[in-house]
DNA sequence: CATGAATGAGAATTCATTCAT
DNA sequence: AATGAATGAATTCTCATTCAT
């Protein structure tokens, strides 16, 4: 891990910063005196290098959704199976939030915030995912205008995804363990196959209706 | 609901209006004036009524509470089959989070936050509502330490069920529909049906194992 | 101690508490809230019978200094020698005090503080109480127009005793110490004596400028 | 005092506003608002330079306990008699306190009050007080172990020295007059005598007891 | 690039008082 | 007499941002 080459850039620390306290306190509840504070970086910096708060908060939503469209592009690959995509998207959006945890905790909570600023941006984005996810039940043989099954099915499988890292506190606390790679392959793993045997289920279902 | 007559109490006022604009806004995005105002009340009432903002999100969250542990109740009901009991908690779930959008967003959502005066009290929320998912999912035959299929599995079908709720707005914005009972009938049914073919999937992988 | 005869009236447990808390907090930092809370009334009845917070402070002070005048009375006895009226002085001085801890220092705390309605009328007592002093140093022979003499001594006759009450909490503190009556008879026998050989040493001194 | 150049620094203006207002109307009765404005500040600038109200109150106690415990330190003068000592003590807490009348008062009146913040630290600072005031009291023969005396005598001569400029706007009211550098000299010495003269007596009391 | 002072609006809470019942 | 709800101003403190250096 890269993660320190030069004494650490003040805009990087800037962000990290604030990505940790986003993601404890929520992007309102979060402040740029303490965010700076945290960076050991004068508080002007952050109007200096990001334009105020909010521009914070867009760079880890733009960072979030780069990667977050990278990982969804394998359902264009039309040279795997549906279950094959499946399992390959699951397993490189587990492994992008274990790396990057709280920078993706922020974004996906962020996502239902009214924030004038980035509101219309925000919008195309979570069109675009849909489309995505709506491309994907329908390579599982769904009919992509039924709105319960589009629109329930592939947020669930990332809900499923964000739910189970937000709750890592919690979970850690209650077991008092620590997750290896193994352990996170394991889930991938899990989370996979609850969503191909539950779209096949619903598919075959729906078939019969 | 008897809660109220006709001139609605200004405890009552105030307590939809925080309702709405947490979830709008979130917690922290939201002001005590803010609040006042859209319940057209007295700001001192706030702290007259609930000692504050936290304890707007306190009742709020402990109402919640409340009424999902009702729900989750289900799960030591003996007398029903497993698929049973999941089929009865989503769609009570539903149905609840249906009629309570805004408040089970607000308690949602205010989870991952860190609010130091209800930390603890959450953190035992969280702890309880964990156990009946354990107790959930070893009615399916899996093995209750197995913190990947216990600690993923549960949160996962109340996940899903939130974050559709979450999203409705985007839902709606997408394809312009209304939602009506049926729909949410068929929801629930997709949902549960999502949920019980997966588990069934994971279990009997966990045997071959 | 007679303490409690009938349940305590409204008004009087209304007095008690706001004595209490006025000692602890000076007029200003503690709040009729606190003050109804403490007294377990309702908070309206403040208003009710003493027509408001000043009001309170106003009946404190007007009974403190009832008491004090009716103490400094005894420097007017000409029946009895200057050496005599001080050590009744500061017996009966102390005796108040040690019986009315709280109220006295309220009453004597309050002095510097600005408070437009009772301004005036505060004044007038301390010039009055000024007069009783020039008067009693006067029969000692001191010049009544040394404003050296009479500005200070008679104000630092008053000030060893309310101090002493004062610092209580400090010295008890410190020597972790319960003053039981013979006690305190020997510290009014201390300040008299302090008091008496200090002035005399004073009267033959100016006589020798 | 070298403290200021001559644009007077916003923090400073800021203690002085606040001292002067704390003298007039005790440390509860000034708002930091009015602090700002007479200070001609903006209000922020007192939670920035002070972080809050009561850092305002700590650093004048502060600045206050330091030369207090610099002029009581002369108590530990082995090579000046004690009658030297208490003579220059009081000439030099006179001084002092003429000097900084404002601040000495509001320092002093804050002692009795209870402010959370800072209760530990004004009670640290009383007991090294009292300290102090127990081997001056040796120093002329009494009994550092009997609480009357030293409990009494000590705090009485601080308290006769601040009461005198506690009461300097009614004095001068009553007497108008202005009191020049040669009246001081004379308060401090009648202030001395009274103390000497009184504490010897004391003493000669106490070996006959 | 970086600093620290400064701004002014806004945060939540508490204030003493009043009113209808 | 007593209650509890309500008021509106005032409380202290923090907000994100800006600016001159």
């Amino acid at each position: 891990m890269p993660e320190e080459k030069n004494p650490k850039s003040t805009r990087q620390k800037i962000l990290e910063a604030a990505i940790s306290l986003f993601a404890k306190k929520g992007y309102t509840g979060a402040g740029v005196r303490e965010i700076a504070k945290t960076a050991n970086v004068n508080i002007s910096m952050i109007s200096y290098y990001y334009k105020g708060k909010v521009g914070i908060l867009k760079t880890i939503m733009e960072d979030f959704f780069v990667h977050y469209f990278e990982i969804l592009g394998i359902v264009d690959d039309e040279s795997k199976t549906p279950e094959e995509c499946v399992r390959i998207l699951v397993h490189n959006l587990v492994d992008y939030v274990k790396e990057n945890r709280e920078l993706a905790l922020v974004a996906y909570n962020a996502i239902p915030l009214e924030i004038e600023e980035i509101e219309q941006w925000k919008n195309d984005k979570l069109v675009q995912s849909m489309q995505k996810m709506r491309k994907l039940v329908s390579r599982f043989g769904l009919d992509p205008d039924d709105i319960i099954a589009v629109g329930s099915i592939g947020p669930a499988l990332i809900s499923i995804i964000f739910t189970k890292f937000i709750r890592l506190p919690v979970i850690k606390n209650l077991w008092d363990i620590e997750l290896d790679n193994a352990l996170y392959e394991r889930y991938a793993d899990t989370v996979a196959t609850l969503f191909l045997e539950g779209i096949t289920g619903i598919a075959s279902k729906q078939k019969t209706d």
